[in-house]
RNA sequence: GGGUGGUUAGCUCAGCUGGUUCAGAGCACCUGCCUUACAAGCAGGGGGUCGGGGGUUCGAAUCCCUCACCACCCA
């Protein structure tokens, strides 16, 4: 097995090996069990969409959960799937057929959907290959679609539940517009941007006086549907006007002045033009002022009848008409360059129109309650929790849900309309309920099916994946089956922040409404990838490297790495290419020192890996206790959800300590000769704990060495394999104190070594004053660490070492090492050192003079911290004399 | 405008309830090395008055106040 392996680790072939292989072992499909089950379902990714860096990230967090929980014992199931994405996928689909020439309108409700079906059977569930080739361990039988047949039924009977509780409503109620999109959007899916504006003051007349007043308003086109004028009450520019009647211009339309304290007197004029049908406050104002409503545009944001003016024109371009219009007629005061905040929509990004329309509501305030209470009391545990404070904000001011959507991609809403009257409708979930239930309601027996027509509209996605935790499990349609009582609630929900609202949020509403229990225990809310510039990664803006590509170069362990390396919980991750190559790398260093291993296996010989240690060395007692170490220490990270920190731990276990000392000290002892036998299966020992440790991070690379290391049957694929046990018996403080003493003395000798020019192959006299005999001893008792690092033709240690006249000289842990340069030596290098060495102990013993020369620290502190300085100063000043000793020697 | 978080080495960050050389890690950088696996490597090294100011304390990166700047969320 020696000769063949590779210098350089090649990911490609073994990952997609390992892969399959996993899958054909269905390692990672679940079934309830008598086990703890472990659970997380993913944030459904948009059906058509395609794996960007913020999915990288995302869904390697949940594998390495995922993983690490399947090794814990824990029956571990992630669930995959998709959601339909009504808005961005149905733009998609209405964008393809304008392509080729199709209207949607034209084709009409089914033959649309056929379309929009065709589609997603063609792009759908790319995304989940591509999680593949990233090693995510998902549950690939258990994948569902928030759109097909179970989860559709389920939001239709979701729908109807809250109906019949009272929370859903029909309203007239000012919503948000897409007009690209012809659609009302939640608030959630409106993104404020800062942009340049102007701010047009305009002049308007006061009926029955040569007097005017100026408002201020960014919209001048919304004009035209004005209804009032409004100034503060307080404003005592404006009082006398108050009651007056003001004349809009252009329509010439007689309107009141009214008081609110409202109006800002600072902003603008402190006169406000009050357009109750498009503004989300002058609507406001409106009803409380009873102020007309003038609706002025169309469902495409053009003006209508309404307006007056420029009908049929876009809201845009009557902007600019009016303003020509305006300054014609010497209304036009001013205008001011401003900048504000103008709503876009997260989907087409047009800028959003506020209109009053008539929509489906889903009350808030009572689905938030137990939401809002189970975060704050961490039932449900947010990490980091300093996202609980804008959770609770928003969950304080929630405004009632817009849930309707003029689309046709999604589920269709149950509402049955038999009249034009606003109360006549039924909620059904068949022609034949409806009619039923019409025929009672109206009193009317003959109403036949042709009388009612179902609700063209459908409802919000979010609609749907806020029931995502329990629809996987068929929850709704079956309550008490055997996998939602398993399976939920879920344990673990990793998400981005940015959709805490959106989504969180409401699946914690859903969990509570429906199954009384929340839907997970904990929420991950991992960063937002960004460049270096900060900029947040987009397919826009390209500056976005194409994730399998990172792959393909650096492997899914090296970019799985790479990510985490920079990504701590809730921090964003300012991504570098050079991360997934410094996971490479580590990835490579195992690889070699799986391969250096292998190379000292003889031929035909069997080896088994031992995790038993040779009690006698002090390397072997000292590579077992940070093995320990590091355990707990991963224990502990995992708990807190700091998996970048537990990922440092381990690797720097395997790089600093396994390789760098370990398999140093491993090596045979004359170049050449194979390692013993039963050293080299110590060393093995330890490399497939290390694995383990690590698979959870690096799952390819570990199985393949893992299955290199002993040929092993499918039951004991890593995999599947427990992690290791912390056993704090196997922790000594004392052997990694004294293993720590000799790695201080073998870098002090490189150190010396390397100042002074001398090789690593310059064998050199090591001497060494110890501050006792039982220290000496037990240095020297270990020797054979020193000799194995250092070309060393001459060591001693005890405290009564002398010292020669030309040596270098370096302080370890209050001993003296000493190396005689009788060669060729520069005197000034150490001198220059070792005066170095001084300037810096005696500023530090000045610190420490500081604190003890003060009367009141050495009263008031406590008697430890005071006794600590003296000794530091005593340390210090000892290490100094030597130093100075030194100097003298060297003349 | 309101809220939240932040400002520590060139970069990204850790540093919990003040006191162990507490000023750290990784990357980058500099120097020297193809030393029995790995140059995608090995060894050694330099670098920060912890955003400014003030306060509490014997003692502050750590607690309080204030100012500046940055980021995010909400209106």
């Amino acid at each position: 097995m020696s000769a063949e392996i590779p210098k350089q680790y090649d990911p490609s072939s073994s990952e997609a090996r390992w892969y399959a292989y996993w899958e054909e072992h269905s390692y990672f499909h679940s079934e309830p069990d008598e086990r703890e089950p472990y659970t997380i379902v993913i944030p459904p990714p948009n059906v058509t969409g395609v794996l960007h860096m913020g999915h990288m990230l995302n869904n390697t967090i949940q594998d390495v959960l995922v993983r690490r929980a399947r090794m814990t014992g824990k029956n571990a199931c992630w669930v995959p799937g998709t959601d339909h994405a009504s808005i961005a996928t149905e733009a998609k689909v209405v964008q393809r057929l304008r392509e080729k020439g199709i209207k949607k309108s034209d084709i009409g409700r089914e033959k649309f959907l056929e379309h929009a079906w065709e589609w997603t059977h063609e792009k759908g569930g790319i995304i989940l290959q591509q999680l593949k080739k990233l090693g995510a361990s998902c549950d690939w039988k258990r994948t569902r679609f928030t759109l097909e047949e179970d989860l559709y039924q389920a939001v239709i009977d979701c729908f109807i539940e809250l109906y019949d509780r009272g929370l859903i409503y029909r309203g007239l109620r000012m919503i948000n517009w897409d007009p690209e999109a012809k659609t009302a959007l939640s608030d959630e899916e409106v993104i404020f941007k800062e942009k340049n504006s102007k701010l047009y003051h305009v002049s308007y007349r006061i009926k029955g006086s040569g007097e005017t007043i100026t408002i201020a308003t960014t919209r001048p086109e919304t004009i035209l549907a004005d209804t009032a004028v409004c100034v503060n009450p307080n404003d005592k520019r404006y009082t006398h006007l108050i009651g007056k009647t003001v004349i809009i211009p252009m329509v010439e339309r007689e309107a009141p002045v009214i008081a609110d304290e409202y109006v800002e007197m600072e902003f603008g004029t402190g006169a406000l033009k009050v357009t109750p049908a498009h503004d989300p406050n002058d609507y406001e104002l409106g009803l409380k002022h009873k102020l007309d409503v003038i609706d002025m545009l169309n469902e495409d944001a053009t003006l209508s009848e309404q307006a007056g003016f420029y009908i049929g024109e876009d809201r845009f371009k009557a902007r600019k008409l009016i303003v020509k219009d305006l300054e014609e007629r010497g209304q036009l005061v001013k205008v001011e360059e401003i900048s504000n905040k103008i709503g876009y929509s997260e989907r087409t990004d047009a800028v959003i129109e506020p209109r009053l329309s008539l929509q489906w509501f889903l009350k808030m305030k009572d689905l938030g309650g137990p939401a809002l209470e189970n975060v704050m009391n961490d039932t449900i545990r947010f990490f980091p929790p300093k996202f609980k404070n804008s959770y609770r904000h928003w969950m304080e001011n929630i405004q009632d849900w817009c849930i309707s959507r003029q689309l046709w991609w999604g589920q269709q809403i149950p509402a049955w309309y038999y009249g034009g009257g606003h109360d006549e409708y039924v909620i059904a979930r068949t022609v034949d309920e409806a009619l039923e239930k019409a025929r009672t309601k109206s009193g009317n027996p003959a109403l036949d099916a042709s009388a009612v027509k179902q609700d063209e509209d459908v409802l919000d996605t979010w609609f749907s994946s806020w029931l995502w935790p329990i629809t996987v499990f068929d929850g709704m349609k079956d309550p008490k089956n055997r996998d939602i009582s398993y399976y939920y609630p879920t344990n673990d929900l990793v998400t981005a922040p940015e959709i805490m609202f959106f989504w969180v949020a409401r699946m914690i509403m859903a969990g509570y409404a429906f199954r009384g229990e929340p839907p997970f225990r904990n929420v991950y809310y991992n960063g937002i990838v960004r460049d270096k510039q900060r900029r947040k990664m987009s397919k826009s803006l390209g500056n976005s490297p194409e994730p399998l590509e990172l792959i393909a170069q650096y492997g899914a362990d090296g970019t799985r790495v790479g990510m985490l390396f920079a990504a701590p919980a809730g921090n964003d991750l300012l991504f570098d290419e050079a991360l997934c190559e410094q996971g490479r790398n580590f990835s490579n260093k195992i690889w070699n020192a799986f391969r250096f291993l292998a190379m000292n296996m003889e031929e035909g010989v069997k080896y088994t890996p031992d995790t038993r240690i040779d009690e006698n060395s002090l390397a072997d007692r000292w590579m077992q206790s940070r093995l320990q170490s590091t355990i707990r220490a991963m224990q502990d990270d995992y708990e807190k959800y700091r998996l970048n920190e537990a990922l440092q731990e381990i690797y720097s276990l395997v790089w600093d300590d396994f390789c760098d000392w370990y398999i140093e000290l491993c090596k045979a002892d004359i170049p050449g000769e194979k390692i013993p036998k039963e050293r080299l299966e110590r060393a093995l020992g330890f490399f497939e704990e290390l694995m383990k440790l690590l698979h959870p991070f690096m799952p390819f690379i570990t199985e393949e060495i893992w299955q290199r290391i002993r040929s092993r049957t499918p039951e004991q694929a890593l995999v599947i394999t427990p992690e290791p046990e912390f056993k704090s018996a196997l922790v000594s403080d004392e052997d990694a104190a004294l293993f720590a003493t000799l790695q201080q003395l073998i870098s002090a000798a490189r150190n010396i070594r390397a100042k002074m020019n001398i090789g690593p192959n310059v064998p050199l006299t090591m001497l060494v004053r110890s501050s006792s005999d039982e220290e000496a001893s037990r240095l020297l008792a270990n020797d054979w660490i020193l000799k194995k690092l250092q070309q060393i033709e001459k060591l001693e240690i005890g405290p009564d070492i002398t010292k020669p006249g030309f040596a270098a000289t370096a302080i370890v842990q209050g001993m003296e090492l000493i190396i005689p340069l009788e060669g060729l030596i520069d005197l000034g290098k150490e001198r220059d050192r070792i005066t170095k060495e001084m300037s810096r102990l005696e500023g530090f013993l000045k610190a420490i003079d500081g604190k003890l020369s003060n009367e009141r620290f050495v009263q008031n502190a406590p008697a430890e911290v005071v006794e600590n300085e003296r000794k530091k100063r005593a340390d210090a000043l000892a290490n100094l004399e030597k130093l100075k000793e030194s100097l003298v020697e060297l003349g």
